[in-house]
Parts: C-alpha cells; structure tokens; sequence
DNA sequence: TATCTTAGTAAGTGAGTACTCACTATTTTG
DNA sequence: CAAAATAGTGAGTACTCACTTACTAAGATA
C-alpha cells in the first residue's frame, strides 16, 4: 500500500463520511489528498470501488471494536461495555461509524450482519442472568444502543449523556463492581 | 393548488424517499410526475425549495399522526399506542417516514424537535405510571421506536415483529384491557 | 543495464444536471 | 370582454462529474 494509495482512503473516508458517497466529487477527493484525479481511478477503478475500498477495512475494524466484548466472559460485564460502547467512541472512529450510519440509509445496506455477533453475545448474557426472553432483551438493547450512538454522531455526545448512568442503572450494573 | 403541482410533490416525495435528495434529477421528477422540467422551478424556485415544501407539509402531517398519543389520557394506552405505532405504519405513510429517516443522514437534518412533543407526553405518562426516571425512561423507548421503526423501513415489517409482544409485555401491557 | 511493471500526472471527454428563457395556453379579474 | 396574471412547455446553457487517455517517473527483476 502507497502513501499516496492510503491517502486516498483516509481523505475519501472522511469526506464521505460527513457529505455522503453521492455528495463528494472525485475531484474534491484528490484535491484534498493531493493526488491527481486519475490515481483514484488506477487504484479503485471507479468510485463505487474507492467505497467498497473503505467498506473491505470496515469489517475487520468492526470485528477488532467489539472483540472486548464478544471476549468477555462475564456476563454483567458484557452488558457494561456494550452500554458504554456509544459513549466512548473514539475521535478516530467516529468517521468510520458516521459513515457505516450514513450509508445504511443512503445506499439501503443493512449492516446488520456486522451486528449479529453482538446481538448473539448479548442473547447468551442475558441468559445468563436469568432473563426470560433473552433473544428480544438482546434485540432491544442493541436498537437502544444503536440509536444512543446515532444520537452522538449527529448530535453530540453531550445529548445523549444523561442516558448513560439510567442505562447502567436499570440493567443493575454498579459501576466498579 | 394545481394538480400539476401537487403531482410534483407526490412523486417526488416517493422519488426522494427511495433514492435520496442528491440521488434523484429533476428531470426524472419531471418525467415521472408527466410534466415539463421547467415547471418544478416555476412552483418551487429550485430543487432545495422543492425539498422545502415537502418538507413544510411534514410537519402537519407529523402532528396529525401523534394527535392520537398526545390527546391520549390514559398514560398506559399512551405507552400502547407508542409501542404498536411502529408496527401500524400505513402504506401512504410509509413514504413520508422513509424520507424523514433518510435526511436525517443525507442533509443531517435533526428532526428532533418534530419528536419532542411525544417524548413529553411518554414523560407524562410514565410520572403517571410512578416510574423512577420518567424523563429518561421517555427517551429510552423514544429511542427503541425509532431504532424499530427504522428497522421496519429499510427491512421490512416481518423483520422486527417479534418484539412488538416483548414490548408490551416488558411495559406491562395486557392487550384489551 | 535493459526491460517490464507499477505509480503517478495533466488534460481531456461525453453524459448528465440544475436551472433559464422565450414563448404559448389558460384562468382570474376589473 | 380586455388585460393582467398565472400555469405550463421545450429547447437551450453553463457547468459538474465520473471516467479515459496518452504520457512520464520510478522501482523491481532478469
């Protein structure tokens, strides 16, 4: 992988990010990576590429985000870290989950199979602790924590911060237990 | 209103709900709705002001679908009728919602506001109810219908019906009570 | 070192796009 | 009914955009 070739994705997934796939010109990509125009096209041979570029790292960096949680062998603890998931989104993550919301609507792809391993882990926590129907809990709280970290990207995270300690609070999680 | 311009309006909100605001020419609007290009501009100024007057009428029709919830005084109907209204999304509204949820990512806008009336009352209704933290538990399942809502629209009705009996059960409702 | 492949550029190109303009048809109104 | 306003058309126009092409520069390899 180029300096320049890397560029490229770093810029394009920024802009995309914030403006949308059909919202960012090619142009206005190389401009801001310094590259000619024509590079994009020798490296991802269309747009749509240079997308499917960026969607390709996206799997692996999603598995490596929740791999903490998916490890987790404390059930209490998983539900924990899944609650604090949104509230801890890093500066350097957070143009990659803009763009993962951004494109679930813009280009109707689900992205719900990069969410199933933790709607399974989920399922199993919520077993654990006894829960009746451990299957919709888990369903539950991920629509939960998928729209608190919609709520973030768009809005700040100062919006959505009264939630954090309700949520820990009603799944019966002291925090430095 | 004419029915040339009314005409606009209905097939571009269907246009603009499935494909996008920067995804969809005014020609093929135009095409769509049987009528010259130049006519859009004359009602509506340009694109942007077409969006707008969708838009304008929006807000009506958000008021009118809550009127139910928000004259509801019975607080555990008003959490029924919240819960259920994912589920009972009508064919003519299907459209309206699908555009509210794609701008709220496309052109970021918040639509926040247009909610805020319904989170009040479920505020309402849970004080009524001697929930805890009714202002929060009001947020929560805010958040759940619209995690849900958004499910049903981009994936389907099937795909999220199982937790319509959850919900209900989990706020402690008996159908035809 | 000569050759082959890959990285990179600058200047196009043609299709599409938002919008305009000059004009005609249809209503509205004094 | 005359005139003024409004509705509607269809052919432009200026510009943007994804992509191409013809070319040079730089590494890798035999």
């Amino acid at each position: 992988m180029t300096d320049k070739k890397e560029q490229i994705l770093f810029v394009a997934l920024e802009l995309f990010a914030n403006e949308g796939f059909k919202g960012v010109p090619t142009s206005k990509i190389a401009k801001q990576a310094g590259v000619s125009e024509g590079l994009i096209f020798r490296h991802f041979t269309n747009k749509q590429g240079l997308l499917e570029a960026i969607l390709g790292l996206a799997v692996e960096k999603t598995k490596t985000i929740f791999k903490p949680i998916i490890a987790e062998m404390d059930p209490k603890k998983v539900l924990e870290k899944t609650i604090l998931f949104p509230f801890s989104i890093k500066k350097d993550e957070y143009h990659f989950w803009k763009l993962q919301f951004k494109l679930k609507w813009e280009l109707e792809l689900s992205g719900k199979e990069k969410m199933q391993p933790l709607i399974d882990k989920l399922a199993w926590a919520f077993r654990e602790l006894n829960y009746k129907n451990s299957e919709q809990e888990a369903v539950m709280l991920n629509h939960i924590i998928e729209s608190v970290s919609g709520g973030i990207l768009k809005e700040g995270l100062e919006t959505q911060l009264a939630l954090k300690d309700f949520l820990l609070n009603k799944y019966d999680i002291t925090p430095k237990n």
